[in-house]
DNA sequence: ATTATCATGTAAAAGGTTACATGATTTG
DNA sequence: CAAATCATGTAACCTTTTACATGATAAT
């Protein structure tokens, strides 16, 4: 899938890979992440299929970039990827769940250590959904006033993003309660 | 992590891989799903590194079970994965979102047709949530007693899938709306 | 008759992480 | 002076998925 997620970034522009990592953790990182070495081989990979041409930058006193374009064939396998229905729902793995779930094994004072570290980072992930990542999307539809369709969809993602993580600090003080009386 | 899970339902007691794949399916898919053939091969790298014993049970007409038995050093790694704090967020991998991050390439109705299909199947899992995972908590603590605190920690992971399923629900609901007016 | 359930496994491929390797420039 | 930023890549490893292989019984 990170496939895809390239083809859509290097849609907007032609960047390198590290740019394209940059965009990933402003943007799509609360849904979609990845490292710098995944993101490289598969840049490669996705030339090798003709879905991307790059082109060496050289540059004085740093290595030179390597900048990725997407093709007629990257574009057509976009839109063929974008338009394909989702029948299904997405199967999400959540660490912290799944240890939860065997805690019983665990005395009370250890499992609400963990949940109110998890707590801690919740709160401040919260936190930069609704002032970075919320003024990243504004600023970016007012210097390209062209991309106020994709601003509507890209907000409806951080949206959700926010939602999720405010319910997710919810959740954790009413199960830090729970367990605080009845375990 | 199937491993940790693995050892975490064999803490319970002896299953075999079928049974394992149905104990999931019911409980934790939500939140950790695994393939039969995942399970299969991780059972077997578990009993390698003698984490877990088999043995196997002759059946007529059927094929051979084999079943798996947690040992003394399986449950010593089970509790220090327990005990191990996660200090990060888990990074979770969305695929709907990831989708319509990029979607303002297609048009408003392809776009809206993919929130319908998702909306359908939210909230046929937020049922799901509410009624069968429900019973089966409330089945297993009235048959085995002494499973009263694991069933409180198994609810509350199932109250957070209830709870985010729901919020999906509403959100796609304004989403929907979202795009209907100003896309 | 066909589909679902019970039951176990292997092999190949794809996807993703961790570690290694290099090195200048800028900021604190 | 140390850490962060810019910049690219390879190799080994681990995890997960898909496809293949088999076959009886029970339910619709």
């Amino acid at each position: 899938m990170l496939r895809h997620a390239l083809l859509g970034i290097l849609n907007y522009h032609p960047m390198n890979g590290y740019e394209i990592k940059q965009f990933m953790d402003q943007s799509t990182s609360h849904f979609w992440y990845a490292k710098l070495s995944q993101i490289y081989t598969t840049l490669k990979a996705l030339e090798q299929d003709g879905l991307l041409v790059s082109e060496v930058q050289p540059q004085e006193d740093r290595p030179d970039r390597r900048v990725y374009t997407i093709t007629a064939a990257g574009q057509t396998a976009l839109r063929a990827w974008l338009a394909e229905p989702l029948t299904q729902i997405d199967q999400t793995k959540e660490p912290l769940l799944l240890k939860l779930f065997f805690s019983a094994q665990l005395d009370k004072e250890a499992i609400l250590a963990q949940l109110h570290i998890q707590r801690a980072l919740y709160q401040r992930l919260l936190e930069t959904h609704r002032s970075q990542t919320a003024a990243l999307i504004k600023e970016a539809v007012e210097h390209q006033p062209h991309l106020k369709r994709d601003a509507l969809l890209w907000e409806s993602t951080r949206r959700l993003g926010e939602l999720s993580t405010e319910l997710y600090v919810r959740w954790l003080d009413e199960t830090i309660a729970q367990i605080q009386e009845h375990f």
